[in-house]
DNA sequence: CGAAAATGTTACTGGTCGGTAACAGCGTTG
DNA sequence: CAACGCTGTTACCGACCAGTAACATTTTCG
């Protein structure tokens, strides 16, 4: 009743800044990416998005803090697709993350902050770490209620070959190392599931 | 007996300027660095900077060029300590990465140019891509040596695990999930030369 | 309606950055 | 010595960029 027509852009300004920012920083990278750019795409301003952010850095944050959370409501879908089944989960995850490795640009929104964020200090990072801790944490989690033995093992093969995924994709692009993403990681997951002690 | 003594820096003003943007990409990025910076870095000038390359973009390509020159260096290194060894060589090669993923900054020059230029056309990339691909025939190459039946899946295994490795260290520190690089790729390998099939 | 809050517009600042011009020094080599 | 090539110094340009001020407009809501 309030706004649900003949409005060209429905959703709120600052909505439209955050998701415009995530879009230019992905495509151009942070650095490369103005608020004067980010504030157009918005279809906005420069001023109303500095009323909502008192930095470019605060922005950034808020970038990566959303990202975080679509990733938790995706770890909620696979919860619910296969309630209580640690290893269809598992399996789930990894063939969504081969299925969006070319999808012009993966959402590793947080690997390829970490690279651009030089400063040790910037305040994202912070942002970073945690999410990546309780990715961690999630993933150990849900090794262990598929029934492997060596838990943590198998997680933190799972991260690096994620993330190596996603780097080879930006570096030999799709048909490089990449390509073989699912095959690899499926396989992982089966022999630790199969034998407790296989690739170890 | 030209210039072996007396000299303050002895080697010459481009190979200075090369080095030092190569260590300031590293750590400041590469457009956090400024060609301001690098020439003083270089303990030159942007003049002098600006006579050896026409532009920016031709020093960092450059960059690329010398960081590829050094891992071939690396490679004739390992074939000289296991010569004729392939397995030898992998183990050799996997120990070194893990033993460098520490260094203040691991020396993944291409990954993190591959993220930071992030225009599709910048002629660095090129660089990269002929620099991973030539690593990628390199490696396979060592995997059939080792005997193993799948050389390519390795291969691919192994590269993915290290571009892993270099990006979690960068976003999820030291204790995340590349700490266990080691000990998951020796697995690998281990895993493929004992038994043809394992892991697959 | 009417006031307050949020948003949009324009213009500006101070700083940085990539790149260039003009000139001066300095070592080599003939 | 003299000419030349490489290097260093200073100053500058135009573009861009993060952030701000002042004012106009629209939207929201009592």
């Amino acid at each position: 009743m309030t706004t649900d027509f003949c409005k060209p852009s429905r959703r709120s300004p600052r909505d439209r800044i955050v998701e415009a920012a995530r879009d230019l920083f992905r495509r151009h990278g942070i650095r490369g990416t103005g608020v004067d750019a980010i504030a157009d795409a918005a279809d906005s301003n420069k001023m109303t998005l500095y009323r909502h952010f008192n930095s470019k850095d605060e922005l950034i944050v808020e970038c990566l803090r959303r990202a975080g959370m679509e990733m938790d409501g995706f770890w909620q879908e696979l919860e619910d697709a296969y309630p209580g089944d640690g290893l269809g989960q598992l399996r789930a995850w990894v063939r969504r993350i081969a299925d969006h490795l070319g999808d012009d640009k993966c959402q590793c929104e947080m690997m390829s902050a970490a690279v651009q964020l030089t400063d040790e200090d910037h305040p994202g990072r912070s942002v970073i770490r945690m999410f990546k801790d309780a990715q961690r944490d999630r993933v150990v989690e849900l090794c262990r209620r598929a029934g492997v033995a060596h838990a943590e093992l198998l997680c933190d093969t799972l991260l690096l070959l994620i993330e190596g995924a996603r780097a080879a994709q930006q570096s030999s692009g799709a048909e490089g190392p990449s390509a073989r993403f699912a095959e690899i990681a499926d396989a992982a997951i089966l022999s630790f599931a199969g034998s407790g002690d296989a690739f170890k």
